[in-house]
DNA sequence: TCATATACCGAAAATTTTTTCGGTACTTGT
DNA sequence: ACAAGTACCGAAAAAATTTTCGGTATATGA
């Protein structure tokens, strides 16, 4: 009972929902990192994403798991091995992950030339 | 210059950007609202999500119109009149509101029993 | 006159999220 | 012996978001 989780997920509305097991700032990279359905190690999900805090990622693989998005195996061993899998449940939001990539390239000039440095 | 947004956008990845654009926590169901580009006004979106307090409306739309997404027009009137529109850049991410919105509605009962009330 | 409605804004409080820091425990390589 | 790597956690700080509250201004209806 260590770490708890205040708001699970919204169930407000279907669209809240939805968003509210996303909207996190690293959930949908994680998501896009464990598309291919490769099996990863925390440290490798670490190095795939350095701009986010080791720390957060932790929290957030572990309510992706609560949430049923993500699978862990622990394995036994010393030194400690752990492993995210996505699930068929987190697959299923994969579609949704892609049409966000694709909007997201398709827009991004607007967005840099608005607010990117070098106008 | 009385409101100033801190972060913009977020121009790591395309799969940041566009979910900065809508990761707030309203703004995903002001998109839904204005879908079918009739335009409202304030008090009547306001009405429409009345769980969310106004003054959050207020900035969150001030953002989204600041993003392109919606175009805010005020006729100066008196008492004052303003409506906000889906633009066509907002109107392209629609589909991907609809996925979202599709996935809570057919996921929905897998929450509702992991998370709601009455188990 | 007074309550209500419209639209909007600033300041501050409350809440949530993210980050940083330090710590546990064990192994391997130098 | 000691640094580095692996996985993880708690506490606290920092930052961001959301909410609440009060205020501006004008008009209408009771």
């Amino acid at each position: 009972m260590a770490y708890e989780k205040k708001i699970p997920v919204d169930l407000d509305c279907p669209l809240r929902l939805t968003m509210s097991l996303i909207e996190s700032k690293w959930k949908s990279c994680i998501l896009d990192e464990l598309r291919n359905g490769e099996p990863q190690r925390p440290s490798e999900i670490h190095k795939c994403l350095p701009e986010a805090a080791p720390r957060v990622l932790d929290i957030q693989l572990k309510e992706m798991v609560e949430d049923g998005l993500v699978k862990k195996t622990i394995y036994p061993e010393l030194p400690p091995r752990s492993e995210y899998r996505i699930t068929e449940l987190g697959l299923s939001l994969i579609p949704i992950i892609d049409q966000m990539l694709n909007w997201g390239t398709e827009h991004f000039d607007i967005f840099e030339k608005k607010y990117g440095k070098k106008n």
